[in-house]
DNA sequence: TTGAAAGCGATACCAG
DNA sequence: CTGGTATCGCTTTCAA
């Protein structure tokens, strides 16, 4: 502390023998430098390893070059089981290496937890914020609203319609799901659903109803789940309980398909002679089942990325960021990302792959995150 | 911007009618000030709704009230596969969620984010830094060295013994899993390592020599791979070429032993009839192979844990953090982690299951994450 | 116990 | 194109 301490721009300046103003300039920009004064400014730099000191530049600038990633959940448990958050994280990341921004990650399971996260909303900690995983209800909602700084939601929220936010075509990839068990010949579906307080629960579970109405299906084999292994096993054994004659179970999430594959196999049911199985969600677990789990494909990196081009677009003071037509006439920042039914053995004659079947609003490729 | 903007302590002290010097008390400490201008001062706060800079405030403390999460990984998809990742961090979370500190994540993989994480570093961004999952001959090592705030390594760095790292036993950790392959009777046991350039590949795969070594048993049914499942699917095929007679395999990562299974299977193999499993790290990937899957367990939040204690220790100002005596001595500061192998299916005829035989040095339980 | 004033290390404006 | 100066919002010393 009482040491040499990090060298300042005065330092940097009187070194290169400019004043400070002509050393700040070369620091960011660049311009209205002479070459001469450019030069010294650099090697002085370089000789000094100087590094100008955030936060000071913040307090002047009002600008913190930091977002935050806010993953409100109840339960920490989910965090880890399931590999959703861990791959948003890259996506999100993988654009903000590209802006020099930082990344803050505030887990907002504990009261506590949520006060620090209301205190880095409101001091100026940040200058956007991605909120995650909301519930029903979820104070977090409230808190953000109230927050001076671009917000962006990964997962419309329950129930309300914030005014921008990113997520995948839940009911449509969950329809396609339904279907393809249907094509293959199945008739007494069963679902094990999603948390019915998050949008995504319900979502997945409206494509379920969607696709057994218009094939005339009945719909009644449903138990809910939340996401978490635990309650997937749970949910399994109460469909076989109530249900012995089901033919397909259509899994809201692959975490906990892996779970209710356990249970089916305990059950002696023989996959996927006797029963069906289609989850939703991610590729590596879908591929270390047994029997590998046929999925729908979401691409979830490319959904933590899209969160994070839309905040910096907001950030930048751009509307809602997007050259897509389906945006433009007004309507609020929805990426419908296209899903791709992945055939695994767990369901029996597969067909050839289809793509979403939603016709227009499906303009953001990710190429470059597909598979 | 040409807006209200936020509140300043100043408006505080004027509402309050008391100086800045006060109100600047009040809000840290409350110490000398009077019990009125207290009163005053906080009634002041709530109205404005004031919270303060943390910009200025750092610019003059010279803390940042911040640290760093490093992770270096040349394969994001290993971020994502792996479970390991996300409980770390839910552990380093649940300590810092005590210290008001906030959470900086950085992902290391690419040039670009190794600039922007050495630009963190030493722009007095962070008052601590953690490592985690560095490989051998990291560039981040040197630069963390560089860096004058504390460092603590999540996982001892391959060949090189910084001052503050916590890790866990893995060593005899994979001695326990073998030991018990070797007791429950099988005789020509295989492995798939993890990567060998980083400690907890190398230290889990002698920890099989180990226990092969003690019992007599021959130790040379080894393939390699880097704890992604794809490499697992690999090394496993390698090892039923090459060694066809194998009738047990410890795998170093829950992770991988579930692709290996899947390998097996399709091999015909019956498990655990024909070839025993064990795998190493996490529960929930172990309980939704089919079977479950035998492991040892690995209390990876605790060390997540550890590793943010060991900082605020080390910020903090005190030496290690550790009232340990093995640290006392000055022994390094390791935590090493308690194992206990995790009986399921994978594995025939169970044992009861068991405690790690390391004698001392674990004095530090952490039974509130254990399970 | 309190108020006044001096910085912390940058940026940005404004004459020169 | 450059140098000086005010300023960002807070903590902290120093007198009173």
């Amino acid at each position: 502390m009482a040491g040499a301490g990090q060298p300042t721009i005065d330092e940097v300046a009187r070194l290169a023998g400019v004043s400070r103003g002509t050393a700040s300039r070369v620091i960011n920009g660049g311009a209205h430098v002479s070459p001469a004064a450019h030069e010294k400014v650099l090697k002085a730099i370089e000789e000094l390893q100087y590094v100008p000191s955030r936060a000071a530049r913040s307090l002047v600038t009002q600008r913190n070059d930091a977002v935050a990633l806010a993953i409100s959940d109840a339960n920490p448990r989910l965090f880890t089981e399931h590999p959703f958050f861990s791959e948003v994280i890259v996506g999100i990341d993988t654009v903000l290496a590209e802006s020099d921004l930082e990344l803050m990650l505030v887990l907002g399971a504990s009261v506590r937890e949520r006060n620090r996260l209301r205190r880095q909303l409101s001091s100026r900690r940040v200058d956007g914020i991605m909120l995650l995983s909301l519930h029903g209800e979820d104070p977090l909602y409230e808190l953000a609203e109230q927050a001076d700084v671009p917000v962006v939601y990964g997962g419309k929220p329950l129930g309300v319609e914030p005014p921008h936010y990113v997520d995948a075509d839940n009911r449509g990839g969950a329809r396609q799901a339904v279907e393809h068990l249907v094509t293959t010949g199945r008739q007494r579906i069963a679902t094990v659903t999603g948390p019915m307080d998050m949008d995504v629960g319900v979502a997945r579970y409206h494509g379920f109803r969607d696709a057994l109405g218009s094939a005339g299906l009945p719909a009644h084999r449903v138990a809910n789940a939340d996401f978490t292994a635990a309650s997937a096993v749970r949910a399994m054994a109460d469909l076989l309980d109530r249900f012995p004659d089901l033919d397909a179970v259509f899994v809201a999430a692959d975490s906990m398909a892996a779970a209710a594959l356990g249970v089916l196999h305990e059950r002696g049911r023989r996959i996927p002679q006797d029963v069906a199985v289609v989850g939703f969600d991610d590729r590596a677990t879908a591929l270390t089942t047994h029997p590998p789990l046929t999925t729908v494909h979401q691409p979830v990196q490319a959904l933590g990325a899209e969160m994070a081009k839309m905040l910096l677009s907001l950030m930048a003071g751009r509307p809602a960021g997007h050259a897509d037509p389906a945006h433009a006439a007004g309507h609020p920042a929805i990426d419908v990302a296209q899903f791709t039914v992945t055939e695994n053995e767990c369901v029996a004659r597969p067909v050839p792959p289809f793509q979403s079947s939603k016709p227009a609003s499906t303009s953001i490729s990710h190429h470059e995150f597909w598979r």
